[in-house]
DNA sequence: TGCGAACCGTACCGTACGGTACTGTCAATG
DNA sequence: CATTGACAGTACCGTACGGTACGGTTCGCA
């Protein structure tokens, strides 16, 4: 029995979480199509009885698939404290840096593309695992942050929550769904740093408390 | 041998439009597991035989529907003469709502999953066709609104591109992916009115010319 | 009237996948 | 040593799907 009580979510052993590894990489570089127990099972070196006996079902497998990965990418709070115009802008191009770098990896492609492909079926609820375990968590750093700023009198917003969807679309627009579709990824250039330099600029002009208004 | 010479997407007949308008409900109200051949013969009253003959295969069928709900939705130009600040504003909103409209519809929704789904796959040009068929297009529309309103002097840019880009996060945020992702559409209220006069008015304050600065 | 093309409906084939059952092996426990 | 449980490996089953083949029907046309 471990120390975290409240967590209803099943925690894995570290073999189940090794299968889950090998579950995650099968995927990344195979697609959903190449996903199978069969698959999974010979990757992983274990049966498809115990796949079967661990997870369920071929659903459960996929539910514990995003389950481990969320538990991997734990946001970490960087505190705001001391907050000034300058580290204010420096801590949101970070954020915006970061959200690029997560969204544009291997793993998080694949699973939002697994997830999407299992929206249109009933239940299925996928879909919202990953909005609860990604996005939520990754707007709840935002959210800290936009909050100090306010705090600090830096930023100026009624809604917190309508300040970080513009953010978010300032910063992401519709790079997100490009890269799911395919987009040859050279295009996408990767100099998020400009990318989030640019947005969290024109994210200032619009929230910040004036005078920071930098020429482009 | 039709007018339109330099089209080389071949056009299909009348009852082969048919199939495809049966193919595209069937995928809305069924997921692409719903899609098979046999289904979409049964549901459109024709043969597997025809289906392989007309599109050569699953993926031809594919491409075909993407194509022909492409031919569907051709963007129109609305024409941008006499532009001042209210009727540019009034331009961009309704392009805003427009986009938002083109979004959430059910069979673009679909059809993105199906091109998602797809992504993973090698070849597989559904998703450029997309990409191309779909917001080239409408970029286009955006992009002339954009730079008749710099020539009028109205907006402020350097780079077309970026500017589409951002009025396009600022339109639109995350809410595709949400939905690609089956969130409850209730949550999405549909107030896409409001938001697209949010956006716009951000829009504006970030590339117009002073002056139309509204308060929130 | 006869002929051929297009096409529907259906049966058919090979294969792949989800899920189950069985056998053998290893390790811990007493 | 005997027992028990966890697990790998594999064979197996039912089903569903992509793709093909074939008989029967309609329609245009000479």
């Amino acid at each position: 029995m471990q120390l975290a009580a409240h967590r209803h979510e099943p925690d894995y052993s570290p073999r189940q979480n090794a299968v889950l590894d090998s579950a995650l990489r099968l995927l990344v570089d195979g697609g959903e199509k190449a996903l199978t127990t069969a698959g999974v099972a010979r990757a992983a070196n274990c049966s498809k009885e115990s796949l079967y006996k661990w997870f369920g079902d071929r659903d459960g497998l996929l539910s514990a698939m995003i389950g481990f990965q969320a538990s991997k990418v734990r946001t970490f709070d960087d505190d705001a404290r001391a907050l000034t115009a300058a580290t204010l802008h420096d801590h949101l191009v970070v954020f915006a840096r970061d959200l690029l770098e997560v969204l544009s990896g291997d793993v998080s492609l694949a699973l939002n593309r697994l997830a999407i492909g299992q929206a249109s079926r009933d239940g299925s609820k996928l879909g919202s695992m990953l909005q609860e375990r990604g996005r939520r968590q990754i707007g709840k750093r935002a959210g800290a942050l936009l909050e100090a700023g306010r705090k600090a009198s830096l930023l100026v917003f009624d809604d917190r929550d309508e300040a970080y969807d513009t953010l978010y679309g300032l910063v992401v627009s519709d790079l997100h769904l490009r890269m799911l579709l395919g987009e040859d990824s050279a295009r996408i250039t990767k100099d998020f740093g400009r990318r989030a330099e640019r947005a969290v600029s024109a994210f200032l002009r619009l929230y910040g408390r004036e005078k920071n208004s930098a020429k482009p």
